[in-house]
RNA sequence: GGGGGGAUACUCAAGCGGCCAACGAGGACGGACUGUAAAUCCGUUGGGAAACCUUCGCAGGUUCGAAUCCUGCUCCCCCCA
């Protein structure tokens, strides 16, 4: 994987630029949308390519694992042969799951053990084991393992983790070292920064990963709940400390405004539920704000769901029809509601390059946010 | 014609003397959702800010007290002829 930075804005820490992988570019600033179990809930692949516009989807470690398992998966050849996704790949490592699923868990220095949520199977997740699953998985961009705390923490907690994902990280170096590739293309590792909201764990953190000069780093450990504040000021401490001329990743984030924000701090990638499932339960973002299209205002509104929304599914359906449809749990509804969003995401960055490359960033960014951020 | 069962809030449906403005489900309305245990979850749903007022087919009655017991009436369903 390679990383071009072409384009820093002049006012802000935005920058446009393009990753290349086995399976393809990925202009950035990017959004990613996230296919957990090998799919983007309700979007077929050709939609997402042709439609959406998606460069790279991410996949999940854990949850693959689970099911269908790396035996099929192998047998497949790997998951982009499995799903029929032929662009970039990019796979959590679990570490998301060592927090979320934190009620059937323990954690060790060795790795993390956990109840599987499917059938309460115990599974061991060790550095090593993540790092092998995700070679079987084969996406173009992996992981490292790592321990999210949640949010608050104490200091003492975050510090402990924090030096424990950093020694994660060694050995997910040392065993990618050993293990080739198993289909032929490379593999790159993103190692994560932790140190729960501590200005000074976080700076440590990201010393350390920008020491191991991997060919991409990711900024975690934020959208767990702290206010966006908290959230703008340690990925703007990230991005100080990160080098340059590899691509940042900020895991799970975010809203529309929180994309922008983080994109002028000089974040680089993006992935998040929140187009998805948010979609599915009715929420449309738009270039005007954010439409609730359950709500009964809408019952007699025959307008696209957004007047300058740029798939398919703006032209083609109303607000009306599409609570409508959410309200009859159709799942045409979730459907819409997802390209929608997921256009309108991708429409965004692309919009945030743009003017990245304009020199207007700044500027544009100012006017779209109170917009992004309003309540239709 | 004879016998039996039933009518409860928007709908279905519990309740069968006081703890009932009335379980539960659906619907409706509103909210939440940030590296997906989520096509999920939460709240409200007779009126009123409240004290309180009006509700369980209709009309009477028994009782300190009735959706619940009694009488009559009106509709609906089933079985027999």
């Amino acid at each position: 994987m390679k990383f071009q930075l072409e384009h820093t804005d002049p006012k802000s820490s935005a920058r446009a630029g393009t990753i290349t992988t086995d399976h393809g570019q990925i202009q950035t600033p990017i959004f990613m949308p996230v296919g957990t179990a090998g799919t983007v809930k309700g979007v077929h692949t050709k939609d997402l390519k042709e439609d959406t516009k998606a460069q790279i989807i991410l996949g999940n470690t854990y949850h693959l694992f689970l099911r269908p398992g790396t035996e099929i998966l192998k047998d497949a050849g790997g998951l982009h042969k499995f799903n029929g996704w032929d662009r970039p790949i990019l796979t959590d490592s679990g570490g998301y799951q060592v927090y979320s699923l934190a009620n059937q868990r323990k954690i060790t220095e060795e790795g993390a053990t956990f109840a599987s949520h499917i059938d309460g199977t115990k599974h061991l997740f060790t550095p090593e084991r993540v790092m092998d699953i995700q070679r079987e998985i084969g996406a173009d961009i992996i992981m490292a393992f790592d321990e999210c705390p949640p949010y608050p923490s104490t200091y003492e907690y975050a510090k402990k983790s924090m030096h424990m994902t950093h020694r994660w990280l060694d050995r997910c170096f040392d065993r990618l070292d050993q293990v080739e590739p198993l289909y032929g293309y490379n593999q790159t590792l993103f190692p994560i920064i932790q140190g729960s909201t501590y200005e000074d764990l976080r700076n440590e953190s990201a010393e350390y990963i920008a020491s191991k000069n991997a060919d991409g780093n990711a900024i975690g450990g934020l959208s767990v709940g702290e206010p966006a504040e908290e959230m703008y000021k340690h990925a703007a401490g990230a991005c100080a400390i990160l080098p340059k001329d590899k691509p940042r990743y900020l895991m799970g984030v975010g809203t529309p405004a929180n994309i922008l924000e983080n994109i002028s701090l000089g974040v680089d990638m993006f992935d998040c539920v929140m187009p998805t499932r948010n979609g599915r339960n009715g929420q449309i973002f738009t270039s005007e704000g954010i439409v609730n299209i359950r709500n009964k205002k809408w019952e007699n509104v025959h307008e696209p769901l957004d007047p300058n929304g740029t798939s398919f599914v703006d032209s083609q359906y109303t607000k009306a029809y599409v609570r409508h449809l959410i309200h009859s749990k159709e799942s045409l509804g979730a459907q819409i509601a997802s390209m929608h969003n997921i256009r309108f995401y991708l429409w965004l960055v692309e919009q945030a390059r743009a003017h990245i490359i304009a020199g207007d960033f700044a500027s544009w960014k100012n006017e779209m946010v109170p917009k992004l951020e309003r309540r239709l």
